[in-house]
DNA sequence: TGTACATCAGTGAACGCGCGTTCACTGATGTAC
DNA sequence: TGTACATCAGTGAACGCGCGTTCACTGATGTAC
């Protein structure tokens, strides 16, 4: 979301600005977590005034809200760099690579994961700009499970269900059967599903080899999404 | 975990306490979140001065560990009871009804189930005191799992999943096969999953009716870990 | 190219608030003889 | 059954800290003519 270079010098001063205040308020975030991200740490550690952060944010919410879409942004972007670069007609391993992506952008920042997969934060309200990043991830997923020809699913959808779906269907992946669908969303949901087990500690003790875990899981997933290699 | 009506009026009051400031608590917990859970806004509320509250508990975070095993049991024995109100024989509903007892006490203390299966307290560790209570409920749905006679399960572990999926059945399922208990850890996980993503708003606009396709994900589970009536 | 005015960034002080934890203390309850 | 001492619950003050946000202000940058 970078726009051209701005061309006073300070649209650029401002410009930077914001881009450290945002890196250093992250920084904090990763460190302390976003329930006590505060405007006059941020502000301190800049060496500036805490009311002048008030310049470039109006209020710590929206300073928060910078932080939850660039957290979007960066682990859709992770999933998309990821996946772009499997040969293109295997989608299991298309799959595979996007949702490895999310695991390890998860490992790598898991304070800013919390953030957008962990409890809300209370008294926050996510406004609308959050809601196009938040689709970067399960729009990809769909794209790639739309490539793949499976044979018709026999997956039965309670009416309500149906409903849904041919709703959400008609909106992000017009071509694609509803069973198809259920199962596409239920693996975005197992997806982060199982990374917050991982990192919220609901598996100490009982899974060690994480990592081959969470293969094992994605790949059967794939299988049951019917991904497979579609070169003949 | 109730010890029998203790002997003093000292120790009676004591007891008395200590669960009014739970009580308290929690209350403070359910509108305000954990992460700004206070001792002194506990103690203002039952009308006494805040280092009062430390004859009760050491330290803030001493009160959390007590809400999170409080947690932990309150829908652990929602999740069994609701489980033993089914006729015995018919796993599909008893895996069902443990299943939506969880989402129903999920939406009834959203707080609470983000305080245990939420992002983690910044700077707070779980002592061991919470391992236990934590099990309650997968330790009840591989009860269930584990009364399936279902026909051999062709799903293909890899090596080190197989071996900690063979240590953890050594302890909690002695009977059960790797691929089954594998299963189980993912339809648990799934369940969470899915109710995380409900109460933490990832769904909102994909899904209306969202009772529909929890209990369609369930269902579809269920089948998948070959649970129906055993009765002929 | 130079000047007058408008815009903006950053300052410093202040408001009003809250927090966890410690400590010396009073007075009530419990226990041993 | 009564008394002496020990234990415990609760008080009130204090320590030392942090927070978000507002406001009047100075001085630098940008813009229109």
């Amino acid at each position: 979301v970078t726009t051209s270079a701005p061309r006073t010098a300070r649209a650029r001063a401002r410009a930077e600005l914001t881009a450290e205040i945002k890196a250093v308020a992250r920084r904090h975030v990763a460190t302390n977590g976003a329930a006590d991200l505060s405007l006059r740490a941020v502000a301190r550690d800049l060496g500036m005034v805490s009311s002048a952060v008030y310049r470039y944010f109006p209020s710590r919410d929206d300073l928060l809200t910078a932080l939850i879409v660039d957290a979007y942004n960066a682990v859709g972007e992770a999933a998309e760099t990821a996946e772009a670069a499997v040969r293109h007609t295997d989608l299991l391993r298309r799959w595979l690579a996007a949702a490895r992506a999310v695991r390890s952008w998860a490992q790598d920042n898991p304070q800013e994961y919390a953030l957008i997969f962990g409890s809300p934060i209370p008294g926050y309200q996510a406004p609308q700009d959050t809601v196009d990043p938040a689709t970067r991830i399960p729009l990809l997923l769909v794209t790639i499970i739309g490539e793949a020809v499976a044979p018709p699913d026999d997956l039965v959808l309670p009416r309500p269900v149906g409903r849904d779906l041919r709703r959400l269907r008609d909106q992000v992946a017009p071509s694609m059967s509803e069973p198809r669908l259920a199962r596409a969303v239920m693996a975005w949901t197992h997806l982060i599903g199982s990374i917050s087990f991982e990192l919220f500690g609901h598996l100490v003790g009982s899974i060690d080899d994480y990592s081959a875990w969470f293969d094992f899981q994605m790949k059967e997933l794939g299988r049951g999404l019917g991904l497979t290699s579609t070169s003949r």
